[in-house]
DNA sequence: CAAGCAGGTCACCAGGTCAC
DNA sequence: GTGACCTGGTGACCTGCTTG
């Protein structure tokens, strides 16, 4: 969050509006960092910035988590992001008086295959995973490695928790997952 | 279990420990206290020393905000305001590849740069800033100090609100700020 | 009448809480 | 530690008013 690296904006004083909206241009190439300043602590943001037409910009970008998975053995896949994303905010804003609420209902978590509860740092997630991740990051909790690329299921969900959070990872669950598909 | 000592994975590396619990405590910043300690008949537009034609009547602006920007960093210094007929225009202009089906459409907000939605409390405004500088003026919500000068765009527009909140006035956000381009 | 903005609305999600 | 529940900020959409 914050990044105070590039402190520009305020610089544009005086500068005619031209140049003002080239530099602005300018400096959105900067908001993508390198791996190595990744925000850990962002809030998130905005959940449906340009939901209601042609988002199509929707890049994997999410996944400047999972390019490590830490130590990720090589046997846990990548899924692809949650594609829902538009699908279903569209018709619930299409419908609005309708209970279409029901249609999230039928969610599945992307980790765990639990009801989802909603749209979770990029991802269609569970309270259950949604906390957990959470807690994750919040705390930067490091679990104790395993390699047996152990399945997460409702109910097994919460026999390993290594790779429980690397399957967050994998299925595109980040921290600010938002934030991205804007790139 | 868990071993929080060694925050060795993916996210937060080339992140410092210190810089990362900076980060966390940087969600402070989204208490949100009454104006108790601000003078609030004190707060109004930034002035613009080059502001051409006499914006001469601050003096009824309903919520006025610091002149100080919100006792801003030095380092902040105030934007030009919108003069954005033409400016954004031009932009436009600039900008084929946008698809101008809707001239509108591809007007940026001067806040964050995100597709501004129409010309809102005197500058061109998404959907976004626009309810937050409304929120923040109706309810007098101040937030917590920032000296980050954090830059304000689109994709992270909601990490600071205190950031957020001075780019608003920086571009020349007012209450009345019709009043403005009437001069 | 149309156009455009201020302000209201409320589904949505991040983050916190706490019984378990 | 987990996850169901809660709180509060956000922003897309809506309504009503003003302007021309």
């Amino acid at each position: 969050m914050v990044d105070t690296e590039m402190p520009f904006w305020p610089v544009n004083f005086g500068i005619s509006p031209v140049d003002l909206s080239a530099m602005d241009d300018h400096m959105h190439s900067f908001d993508i960092k390198p791996f190595t300043t990744v925000d850990f602590s962002s809030i998130s943001s905005p959940h449906y910035e340009d939901i209601p037409l042609g988002r199509t910009d929707q890049t994997s970008i999410d996944y400047k988590y999972d390019i490590k998975l830490q130590d990720c053995p090589s046997t846990i896949k990548m899924e692809p992001p949650s594609p829902p994303y538009f699908s279903e905010k569209v018709q619930l804003y299409n419908k609005p008086h309708e209970e279409s609420s029901n249609s999230l209902m039928a969610i599945e978590c992307r980790v765990c295959g639990d009801k989802a509860s909603g749209f979770h740092y990029g991802v269609h997630a569970c309270e259950g995973c949604k906390g957990f991740f959470r807690r994750t990051i919040r705390l930067k909790l490091i679990y104790d490695r395993c390699d047996l690329n152990c399945r997460i299921h409702k109910k097994s969900r919460n026999k390993c928790q290594y790779c429980r959070f690397q399957k967050c990872l994998a299925v595109g669950m980040s921290h600010n997952g938002h934030d991205l598909i804007c790139w």
